[in-house]
Formats: structure tokens, C-alpha cells, sequence
DNA sequence: AAATAAAACTACAACGTTTTCGTGTTAATA
DNA sequence: TATTAACACGAAAACGTTGTAGTTTTATTT
């Protein structure tokens, strides 16, 4: 471009910035000609230059999963009013996957990264690879699933304190033995909401009994091969056929449980009441419609974006937080 | 690094490249030291000096869907394997943001681009933004909502086929009076599957009603707001009580339908059969559970890639083909 | 007319790589 | 011993920007 209208390229470069020691006309030409041939700078260059890249790396399990989806929403729509773009990593649940994606993007591509980390992650407590990343200066903002141990900013809901409302809702709605569907103990989130199951029983004076704890293996579980869950839910009301309650930490165990209930007469909300997690589709249009509790995906990512870009261009380094999203209890017809 | 070791930039460039010219002593000494400081190359500047970025852009209408999600799954997958990395932009169904998006990523951030437009661009019928990243030299590959006039690859699935034969089926089935509920005809795949539903029911020697095919305007349709779409189908069982049998261009309003139908005492799939269009939860998980149209989202993502990256690292600028995803038809309960 | 100040523009280094070409050292050959 | 070949390494340009530090031109003042 320089070439064409035979000036230099500084010349242009401060034309285009509007600089103040280039003349109004010249400032005017190099403008209408950039538009004309349709001249953007070239961000690599530019990110080569500046030692930013305006993106954001983000690393999630899945894809395939409502919750995600709505958290890259709200990053992806804060980002790019900030102008940023964002970089997607999966990690399919596998700890050497996730390794692998962030090895690609820490080595200049982002300038930070939001991750909420894999089940194999959580499972071996290896989180070599996080710290690394720390190290070379990148700055991490996890959440949903996060680690307590490593300082970074995190973000999340009251796990404990969301389930313990849910649960005491029940309790409310006249439920006397709730069962609760939760995950194996190496999910925080599982873990969390279990606690806060136990606490709310504790509190209404209603024994917790270990019978009613159903914790499904999630690794064993893939899309259509539900087996093992129907089994165990199963299970759990041959045993105590007199359930009026369960609260299951995510929408899919909720569904099917509402589905094994009344394949097998239980009348929902009537004779058993039923609570979810996540305000996802199937929620929604399952029938009945299910009460649950809503995490604010969108919102999470926002707050996630928020404070990366902060901590991006500020460049500040203490003071982590741990910052929690309000949850609320939508009540549909799953619940009295 | 060089300066630490005492050798030029271009030794350590070339050691690590395992270049002939180097000693064998020294690739291993300066080897043993980048791994040692955990040493990785900058993506940035090799992306300018090779002009070439190794990224992939994706630009989709919404991600909150489990179509999309699929695909990027597809994208996401083969583009790590072939050492990419994937930037996505959402469009949410706006003309505008999607080509701020693309303006985004046009400006030597990604090597292609694989898009599905949003629903405004198809109604406005406006390309222009496509036609100039074409322009720059950037390949494109669109997939599902593609545009017959621009030249360029293509992924897609037969629509027109697909819905003849899940037609074909309702009607062996023994439907005689089957409705359709469909999108406005800007849509390319409502349009499509539309003509579909009606060859088959043609070749049949099934006369088409227009009062069977309800085209739903899904501008208005957000998330919890189905209002219009539950009024539209809850006058068509008014008009035509004797229905008994529905295609339906996508699982929501195929899942819709069906909660209607229930409510007002019709039995599926006994007095009605229901037939959807792409395999997602909500199909696998209504009761009971939805037929639908399998479009193999992940392989379609795939495709995709795989014909993008080729384009990429060949440079051929002919020979655009539009490639054809097989579908299938998953046979559930809500069919006989 | 000379000195000075202001305005408008350019040269150049830098960002971190890769690559081509060149140079110096050692070893082999005549 | 002189010539050449093989080997090991370094200097420098290039990718497309930006910003600093000039340099040239023009205008203003004495």
C-alpha cells in the first residue's frame, strides 16, 4: 500500500492511527484508498509487535452439553464486545487431551485462558500442566469444575449451599425420604452437592441414609449407553419403594429417573417429588417439566471473560478470587 | 536461549529442527536445555514468517443447539489431529455480527473458514462479507445452511431425500393424513424438506393439504417463548382433528407437537406417529422417545475439515463440490 | 536574509522465528 | 605443502506492524 500511493509505511501506519504529525489531506487519502482496496492490518503482525494476541484460549470437557454451551455464549458475547477472539480446546474428559490443547495455545497463541477441567483431571490430581501455565505468566480463570488448591481466580456457584436450598424445598413440600443422584467422589461438584444434600437433611432432623446416596459412575456413561444408571436408579427404588423425594445434580439423571418412576407407576410430582440441575432443554420439555436449579451459564462466562481481560491488561498478580454466581430455584411441575 | 548457551539464534533454530548442518553434540545439548527451560516456539512469529496460521476458523448461528455442537465436536477433533487449532465466532442469527466476526478473523488470523450462515444472511440474501473473504484468497467450506450461488465448498446433507423417505416411512406405516411443521421458506433446509414431504406424499397419491404444512417463523422463537409455535400447532389438531402422522423439520418442534398431542388425549404413536430431523437429547429422551433423522453432525464436521485443510494446503481454487452426509432414519417409539 | 520553530514525513529497530548465503575450521586429497 | 571438500556454525533478511528518533520541508520571527 505504501508502494502504490508512494509514501512510506510509517506514513501509513500513523495515517491509519490518525496521528497527529500527518497532514489532514494525506491522513484523508491513505484512508479512502485503504478502504478502497480493502486494507485490514494484519493481526499477527500486530500481535507479534504488541506481545498480545486479543484471544482467549477456552478449554471445556464437552461440547455436547448444554451447560458449556451457554457459558462459551456468555464468554464469546463479552469477549468480542471487547475485542477479543476466543480459541476452543476439548478435552473430551481426558487429562492428556487437555494437556495437549494447552500446550497449543500457551505457546504465544492467547494471552489468557478459562477452563473448566476434565474428569481424568480431577480424578489424578495432575495438574501439572495448569501450573506450567501459570508459570509462563498466563493468566487462568477457572470454572465450574475448579481446584481448590492451585491460586488463580475461580468461578462458581455455592454447590453446597444451592443443593442444601433444593433439598429443603423438598423438605418443605412435605418430602420425608429423598434420595439424592450425585456423581463418584472425585468431582468437586458431586462432592459438593452430596454435603449440601446431607446438611439440609440434618437440619430438618431426617436421618441420612446411605441407601438413598446413589453415586453413578460418569465415566461409564456415554450418550446412549445409559445402562448402568437406569440400573442403579433401578436399584434404588426396588429398595426403598417409599422414595418421595430425589434430587439429582444434573438434568439427564433427573430425566431418567423421572422416566423409571413412571414406568414403574409413581406419579411425579404427586407421590415423588423431583429436583434437577442446570435449566437445560431436556428441563424444560420433559414431562412433566422439571424444577431445577439454574446455574446462569451465560452469566458465568461473563464474570469468567470479566475478570480474564482485567487481569489480562492489568497485568496485576495477587489478590485471586473466588467469585460465586447466584443460583435460583426455578419451580415447575416436577415439585408440588 | 542463544544467549544463554553462548550460540546464534540460527543454531538453536536449526538444532531444534534437527537440521544437517548442525553437530549431532550440539542438537542434543541445546535439545536438552529448550526442554529444560520448557522452551516452545512462538506461534506468532512462525505464523508470520510462514504466513500461514494453522487455525481454523468457525463461525456458527448459535452454539446453545446440539446440531452445531456436533459439528464443532467433528471440527474440533480432525483439526487437532492435523495439528490446527479452531477460533469460533457466533453469529446468533445476525447478518451484522457475523460479519463482525468474520472481519474479525479475516485479517490473517485463520488459514479458512467453515461457516453456517445465520438465518438474517439467507433472508436478506446479502453475501457480500463471503464474496470478499472469498475474494482475499481465504477457502471457505459451508455446511448445512448453504448458498446455491456461491462457489465455494460445500457439506450438506440431501434434505429433499432425507424427508422423503421419513414420509415414505409414516406412510407404509399406515398415515394417511400427514402434516408437516416447518420453517418460512427462507430457510434453504425448511424449503427443501418441505419439497420433500411433498414428493413423497405425491408419489403416493396423497393429495397435499396446505392446511398440513405449518410454517412456523422461528424469528420469534426464543428459547422459552414457543407460545406462537404451541398456538400454530394447537390450531392445526383444531382444523384437522384426524391427523395421524407428523414430520417435523427439527426435534423441538417434533417434541412440541408431541407434548400437544398427549395433552389433548391423541396416543403416540398409536393414533399418531411423529417423525423428526436430527438426532439430539431431546429426542432420545422424550417419552416416548422421538424417530428422527440422524444428519451425523460430527461426521458432517469432519467432512468439513478435512476438505477445508486440503484446500488449504493445496491452494487448487477449482473444482468446488458440495459433498453429500448420509443420513438415516432412527426408528424409536414414537413410530409404529 | 538568517535563525528558529513548527509541521510533515521517513528511516530504522524491534517483536521471534526461518532460511539463505557466507565464513571459518578441520580433515582429506593431490 | 597447497587445494579442496566436508562440516559446523553465524550473519542477515524477511514476515507486517508500531514507535522512536531523526530529517526534510515549510512557515514564522528577528
Amino acid at each position: 500500500m505504501a508502494r502504490e500511493l508512494d509514501v512510506s509505511v510509517s506514513t501509513v501506519s500513523k495515517a491509519l492511527r490518525d496521528s497527529s504529525d500527518i497532514s489532514k489531506e494525506t491522513i484523508s487519502k491513505i484512508k479512502a484508498f485503504a478502504k478502497q482496496v480493502n486494507y485490514k492490518p494484519n493481526y499477527i503482525a500486530q500481535s507479534l509487535k504488541n506481545q498480545k494476541t486479543k484471544t482467549i484460549g477456552v478449554i471445556i470437557p464437552d461440547i455436547v452439553h448444554h451447560f458449556f454451551t451457554k457459558v462459551i455464549k456468555g464468554i464469546e458475547n463479552l469477549a468480542n464486545r471487547k475485542g477479543y477472539n476466543i480459541i476452543i480446546g476439548l478435552s473430551n474428559e481426558s487429562l492428556s487431551n487437555e494437556i495437549v490443547n494447552m500446550e497449543m495455545l500457551t505457546n504465544g497463541s492467547i494471552d489468557g485462558l478459562i477452563i473448566s477441567v476434565s474428569r481424568e483431571t480431577m480424578q489424578k490430581q495432575n495438574y501439572h500442566h495448569i501450573y506450567e501455565t501459570l508459570n509462563q505468566g498466563i493468566p487462568i480463570v477457572m470454572f465450574d469444575r475448579i481446584i481448590d488448591k492451585i491460586s488463580c481466580d475461580k468461578v462458581t456457584i455455592d454447590d453446597k449451599k444451592s443443593t442444601q436450598n433444593a433439598v429443603d424445598k423438598l423438605i418443605q413440600n412435605g418430602a420425608k425420604k429423598i434420595a439424592i443422584i450425585t456423581t463418584k467422589d472425585y468431582m468437586s461438584v458431586g462432592k459438593l452437592r452430596t454435603e449440601g444434600y446431607k446438611i439440609a437433611l440434618k437440619q430438618n432432623n431426617i436421618k441420612v441414609d446411605d441407601n438413598l446416596i446413589i453415586e453413578v459412575d460418569d465415566n461409564l456413561l456415554y450418550e446412549d449407553h445409559l445402562e448402568s444408571l437406569e440400573f442403579q436408579i433401578q436399584k434404588m427404588f426396588n429398595n426403598c419403594p417409599r422414595i418421595d423425594g430425589i434430587f439429582a445434580v444434573n438434568e439427564l439423571f433427573a430425566t431418567v429417573a423421572m422416566k423409571i418412576a413412571k414406568n414403574i407407576g409413581i406419579n411425579v410430582p404427586d407421590d415423588l417429588q423431583i429436583i434437577g440441575f442446570t435449566d437445560g432443554i431436556l428441563s424444560r420439555h420433559a414431562s412433566p417439566p422439571l424444577s431445577t436449579v439454574n446455574q446462569h451459564g451465560e452469566s458465568m462466562g461473563e464474570k469468567a471473560t470479566n475478570i480474564l481481560i482485567s487481569r489480562i491488561e492489568n497485568k496485576s498478580t495477587d489478590n485471586y478470587r473466588t467469585h460465586i454466581i447466584q443460583t435460583d430455584l426455578i419451580l415447575r411441575d416436577s415439585t408440588k
